[in-house]
DNA sequence: GCAAACTCATTGACGGTGTCAATGAAAATA
DNA sequence: TATTTTCATTGACACCGTCAATGAGTTTGC
């Protein structure tokens, strides 16, 4: 019933529907790439990059993921060698993540990527469009997950 | 680097926020709701709702997903009592897909879960908007998808 | 200083999801 | 009629999100 309302049936499903489609672009592009990562190791390997010296907890929170799954991640790109931690000093619990030089020398590539599926999928759209596409999508989540938190005081 | 290239930047990643914040929304609203359907069963059981007695492919297409998926999660609802699949007199290989009784019931709380989270992430944000953000999110979906299957001639 | 409470990373386990390959049935094509 | 194509289905595998438990380290209160 009623236009407005069928606007919001439709938001679910438009959600998925570019999601789905914008990891698939990303997932194809690394792989015909020659990159071997999964989307998540890239979004770690892009925030130990970018992140000076981050703990896991600050990644899972950058990312808006669980510490577990960034532990593993961690893990896997150790094990690549894209990826250290040492320990740190202000606190024993919370290792050090950064980038070797190995890793930084894959973020070039895997930005470059991005940034042409970002080309790609804004084809026909303004430059407004898009800032204003991202502005409302931060909205939105930040909407979303304030509300779940309820912070009180 | 300059402006327009960290759009850009930013833009994978706000997607993932907001797509996890949404699932994990609806997630929530879905159990607190005493509902104990996926999000993958709920996306189905409106797509049998809502198209007349769809194919397997049909839902497929139109969730943008695997074929493969589809069909399990129409076993799980079948299982459940939810749908029902009935022969194709057009074709043998392709059964039809249609809700049962049961499965039109919970149709109405799902779509008002939907409702409700719209409403709460579209928060501060005017209805014309949210029309183009949707418009927007198809438009660059069709733009990736677009671009793989590369349809000839 | 010491014990309790807390915070952090880590690991294990489980379910949901996306994808590919293989199978077999039915349809379309030659 | 024989070949090819299209469909659903199943199995297998990887990725991802989440929760619970563990253990090491830190902070707090006494």
């Amino acid at each position: 019933m009623h236009d407005a309302d069928d606007q919001r049936l439709i938001f679910g499903e438009s959600l998925h529907r570019l999601m789905h489609a914008y990891q698939r672009a990303m997932r194809r592009a690394l792989s015909d790439s020659g990159i071997t990562l999964s989307v998540g190791q890239t979004r770690v390997l892009k925030g130990a990059y970018f992140q000076a010296a981050p703990t896991v907890h600050v990644l899972a929170e950058l990312m808006a993921t669980d510490r577990a799954q960034v532990t593993r991640i961690v893990g896997q790109l150790r094990r690549l060698g894209l990826v250290e931690s040492r320990p740190n000093p202000q606190d024993g619990r919370a290792p050090l993540i950064r980038c070797t030089v190995q890793g930084k020398a894959m973020i070039g590539p895997i930005i470059r990527l991005q940034h042409q599926a970002g080309l790609l999928m804004s084809e026909g759209l303004s430059q407004a469009d898009i800032e204003q596409f991202v502005f409302m999508a931060e909205t939105m989540a930040e909407n979303l997950n304030g509300s779940s938190t309820d912070e009180p005081t």
